[in-house]
DNA sequence: AAAAACATGTTGTCAGACAACCTGTTCTTG
DNA sequence: CAAGAACAGGTTGTCTGACAACATGTTTTT
């Protein structure tokens, strides 16, 4: 968020692309569940790699939960119910209706931490509310694509704010892992669309949170929330509709 | 869900012990964001295990975005902000204030997905969530043990199918997740509770929610899920405190 | 003084070997 | 003949050593 000039282009290892291929097959039902995969001899003469590579991304799936393999046997598919993380590939924020869906999460998430955040928030978490929310009021019109782009770090501040002032901390990592990928995926469009958007608006929408929180007021909190995220996705929406995603 | 006697006990694995120790490490501060790893020679030897040990190690860790790294420059503890996968610890399920946590997000989750199913429901998902509510209404009370374990099943299945009617896969991975993790760990302390519990007071909460989502009523929908899931969560609570949790 | 070459350390990949384990087959033994 | 033991083959788990690719700091050359 603060650092800039990051995270661009690093090349591809040779695991992390053949745990690709692999979760592709077996999300796209090629392999299913309960599926023994090739043999890790098969796999690495198939892809051309040594077998540690072939290990490599196994285990990585292991972990994620896709694969459980059985020493003298083999790997296997697991059920899709017995994942242990969720993620969010890159590849949900392609098309205009995958998108909706992953900021319907993230506005269902935040909602209910701003209800739980008027409950449970500490003083240290109001004074960080704040602090951001007065930043934000005193902030100058979106201007220039640098002036647009510290608002926007400070608007998604302010939700992180409001995730970690739920006490829950399972709100907060998810929030925080959503918001990660958002930015990651949607950064320019977001701060296009902040620039072509009244300001005043959203300033009013987050006081309105603001001030429930403050307020100790559970529902309104949840509500004003809610309403918050889906007017900003509408317009957003409406703006990746014209352009890039 | 349907098989049983499953998963006990399995041994655990070099790298998987070894990503746990440092996982622990970063989640426990010992490693900062930012902070160097010990080279991969160095931990193998700290660890007495091969060096393919530790670099499967690393590579899941590198899969969760726990670390980056740097060909020729070594590997680094990254921000938690970019940690790129939500998983919950099976720490997450020791204290009772923990447990509420977890029951926190997935009321969140499900009763969202309820609004949306509410406004997305095919005709399958109508009849697979009306033969689910069925079941339970039709279903004996619980008396013994294993009766009361298709019950809770079967409620589990209601939970999921409206999560899969919300037609949003996001929803319903992760509240699969959460439901797979909950059913790992509390399974018995959530069956006796439905056990000791009036159980027509479920089932007319259930049809409340089933009800609403038949008449495509989304808020109601949601409230009738949040409110089912707070009651259950306190039945719950209450239960776990004087037991095993 | 700037640029090129070199040295060193680290991660990434490769190849081969053996250990641990599972499964099915064959052999032994009662 | 049947039950158990021994064996054989295949697969994953771990180990070892080597080299390639890359980054960085030092030395040498121009």
């Amino acid at each position: 968020m603060s650092q800039i000039y990051e995270k661009i282009a690093r090349p591809r290892r040779l695991p992390d692309e053949i745990a690709e291929k692999l979760s592709n097959d077996i999300n796209s039902g090629a392999l299913k569940a309960g599926d023994k995969l090739p043999t890790e001899q098969k796999l690495s003469l198939a892809f051309g790699v040594a077998r540690t590579v072939v290990r490599e991304a196994i285990s990585q799936l292991k972990f994620e939960g896709l694969i459980q393999s059985k020493q003298g046997v083999g790997a296997f598919v697991t059920n899709p119910d017995q994942k242990s993380v969720f993620r969010i590939g890159s590849s949900c924020f392609k098309k205009r209706k995958e998108l909706a869906m992953v900021l319907q999460l993230q506005t269902s998430n935040l909602s209910a931490s701003a209800a739980l955040a008027a409950e449970n928030r500490t003083s240290e978490d109001l004074s960080a509310l704040t602090e951001l929310h007065e930043s934000i009021l005193n902030s100058p019109d979106p201007s220039s694509y640098e002036i647009t782009e510290a608002l926007l770090d400070t608007i998604r501040s302010f939700y992180l704010a409001i995730a970690k002032a739920s006490g829950n901390i399972h709100f907060l990592e998810i929030i925080r892992m959503i918001d990660t990928r958002l930015n990651e995926n949607l950064r320019s469009v977001a701060i296009k669309n902040l620039m072509a958007t009244d300001v005043n608006l959203i300033r009013s929408e987050l006081t309105s949170i603001h001030e429930q929180i403050l307020q100790a007021n559970s529902e309104s909190s949840r509500l004003a929330t809610r309403s918050h995220f889906e007017k900003s996705t509408e317009r957003l929406l409406a703006r990746a509709d014209e352009r890039d995603v």
